[in-house]
DNA sequence: TCTTTATAGTTCGATATCAAATTAAATGGA
DNA sequence: TCCATTTAATTTGATATCGAACTATAAAGA
């Protein structure tokens, strides 16, 4: 990226190159067959002490589309991640929770996560870090609202 | 993301969300066929005014594999943006250029970034990008040092 | 009530991406 | 020279992602 491209094209090629980088060497350690999103998912559900939720809340709290969500979820449903059932309050809707098979493949993940965790951590400084974070977060929620 | 998680969890976190949101904005202002990957190896070619490239470097400056690469090619050969022809110095190897079609799509495309460009731009103040880039250019300098 | 609009989920077709395996050519060492 | 190793590109099979189009149900309005 040139520096007389405009600032904020600079800002997004930086940050989608990182977002590659590090998708890579997370996805890498994760037990076969298991994906970012997939682990995602599972990590929504225990994060947040979550029961159930319908796929539209998971893909807008991921803010993916509802074709993506549905695709991720029959993948981990087969693969007894999560079990879906139908909203009993709404014929449209159904409902996703997770299972116990799926809280142990979290742990796992979370373990397997640790060592490029670390090493990133170790690079990249304890201040830089924290410096980041709140100006990362501003932005995230300030180009969400602009959607829509 | 639970502010309980590892700072490099966060931070990789908000960078996932950012990158998904402008990915999908700039994407949706791109010519019918066109796509983000598309258009970073024309706008590569044109930024560094370069005539020839392999596959390798290409998938080299863009931190994807060469599978990869090999897949993008062949659909803007296709289309007709690029050319591709053997390197006469490597039997193994092979030369892409960028075409007069893949220059004016160039443009084409920079012209449709330039809205939501501008948008983001508006949002997310000179002064906060402007803090970010070297940050963010140093965070992908030490993870790409990282990896292999 | 009946019609219109909005929402939930899915299906389809496309692209990007990766890992693993394959083919071909170049390189280096014995 | 000959074999082993490395490198370039591809093929294959998988997942994630999108937009567009579709079905079914719910909600809102006339």
């Amino acid at each position: 990226m040139s520096s007389n491209d405009p600032l904020a094209f600079q800002v997004f090629n930086e940050i989608g190159i990182i977002n590659q980088l590090t998708s890579a060497a997370f996805s890498a350690v994760l037990p076969k067959g298991m994906t970012i999103a997939q682990f995602t998912v599972l990590n929504h559900f225990e994060r947040l002490g979550l029961a159930e939720q319908s796929p539209a809340a998971l893909a807008s709290a991921f803010q993916i589309t509802r074709p993506t969500m549905t695709s991720t979820l029959a993948r981990m449903e087969k693969a007894g991640l999560v079990e879906i059932r139908p909203d009993p309050e709404d014929g449209r809707a159904k409902l996703v929770s997770i299972t116990a098979a799926g809280k142990q493949m979290r742990a796992e993940c979370l373990q397997r996560l640790a060592g490029p965790m670390a090493e990133a951590n170790q690079v990249l400084s304890r201040q830089q870090l924290a410096k980041m974070l709140p100006m990362l977060r501003e932005m995230r929620e300030k180009l969400d609202k602009l959607r829509d």
